[in-house]
DNA sequence: TTATTAATTGTAAAATCAACACTAAAAAAA
DNA sequence: TTTTTTTAGTGTTGATTTTACAATTAATAA
């Protein structure tokens, strides 16, 4: 049956780590786990790998069935595979990071599961290696921003240079100078000036601007580079 | 037995790509794979993860038996999880890259097994996945060696600046002015100039150096950034 | 003594970055 | 209708960093 006879079988799972913003902070998206052990305790989203899966295959399914979302921003990160990561028994975990818009899925979440938001800020204690991989996924998070324009993938279709310079602000825990900062980002070529305007955040209203997804693949490698040191910033 | 009898288990393995330096070109160490499928075909350094060892003693521990190798840098790169990727068996394996010296370990590696080195620009056809691993790793190693003092663990404990310089140019497939090389290298602080001279590669001979341990842990982070776009560079 | 080879070093122009504050638009309040 | 309030939007200058570029030095070999 088994080509490989002698060797060892593992268990392994897909966790992720479901980033969101909402306009105003960067959050990520925790679950009440629905079993033992740690029932009831907060804990990423997970699930084990099936036979017939690639690890990419596992965790945008167990994405879709924990939370409704399809066709999101879905990276590994890095595979845990301490031996007592978890206690029950041997489990190897792959580890993912999700970069989502808040309130494009709203619906779906508040329905189907007993699935939070949580501020970066103030994420409670979570079960197993959850921490170091939350950790680990805002290094990354940070990491890859600084060189490439992945933080669009958190906003809506249409927002503003002060929404944008916000979520910055967010992921690097940093305040950016506001001329400085629209005259970079503009001076991609990655934003499409819109005529509308946004008048929820202000009184003036701020005008929309939308992704060049043409040069957004374009320049996806040379981005802005205005975050030093994005390792050793601590959210 | 299982505390999660109903979980699928599956085959773990790990693979080792191993970058060397000779003072000439960017190599990696490939051995001739002795069991079927694939039996003499070139290969990376793998093997089964076992019970009780996480994924990174499962590396370490590879590489040791099949190399001799030991204390030497190693890093997880990415998990590989197709279905298919192994034609005998579903295996998911993980990658690690290491970096070594080459000619620290020459003795070792010539008697025990049949490895041998090959210059990136010609690598062999290789089995399984295993060219994607490399292709993976050589993204990885310029694109962190962009931005992190990694290329030392390539060097001998003494070396040179133009040693340093033609692994630099090596590494991003590029030349370097040697002016503008050396001042920036000297401008890190990293970098302790001894009195001895390498006489072998030159008649005037060139001052050794060594890496200063101290302000190396201090400045991983933050240091040289001169490579542009790291990731659209092609080796 | 001369020729050869590679190591070492500096400067000036260009580009980029960082610091800094006022005006404009629109709504709300008076 | 006028004034107040709030946030959006925009330019310049000095400092720093980066790039381009070539002559001299040290040592061996001829």
């Amino acid at each position: 049956m088994h080509k490989y006879s002698k060797q060892t079988r593992h268990l392994l799972a897909v966790d992720c780590i479901i980033f969101g913003f909402d306009g105003e902070s960067l959050k990520i998206l925790l679950i009440q786990r629905g079993f033992q052990p740690e029932k009831g305790n907060w804990s990423l989203m997970g699930g084990f790998v099936l036979q017939d899966e690639s690890l990419d295959q596992a965790s945008n399914r167990i994405l879709k069935e924990l939370t409704g979302l399809d066709g999101v921003y879905l990276e590994q990160l890095h595979t845990f595979g301490d031996t007592s990561r978890d206690p029950i028994e041997r489990t190897i975990s792959t580890a993912y990071f999700a970069l989502i818009d808040i309130h494009k899925y709203e619906k779906q979440l508040n329905n189907d599961y007993h699935a939070e938001w949580f501020q970066l800020k103030r994420i409670p204690k979570l079960i197993f290696d959850h921490q170091d991989m939350v950790e680990a996924a805002k290094r990354r998070i940070r990491y890859k921003a600084a060189l490439h324009p992945i933080l669009f993938e958190l906003l809506p279709d249409k927002f503003t240079i002060p929404q944008l310079q916000i979520l910055y602000e967010n992921v690097f825990n940093t305040t950016i100078d506001k001329r400085n900062f629209s005259k970079r980002v503009l001076a991609t070529g990655l934003l499409i000036k819109l005529s509308e305007k946004d008048k929820a955040g202000s009184k003036r209203g701020a005008y929309y601007y939308q992704l060049n997804r043409q040069n957004y693949y374009a320049k996806f490698q040379a981005f802005l580079n205005f975050i030093p040191n994005p390792d050793t910033l601590l959210l």
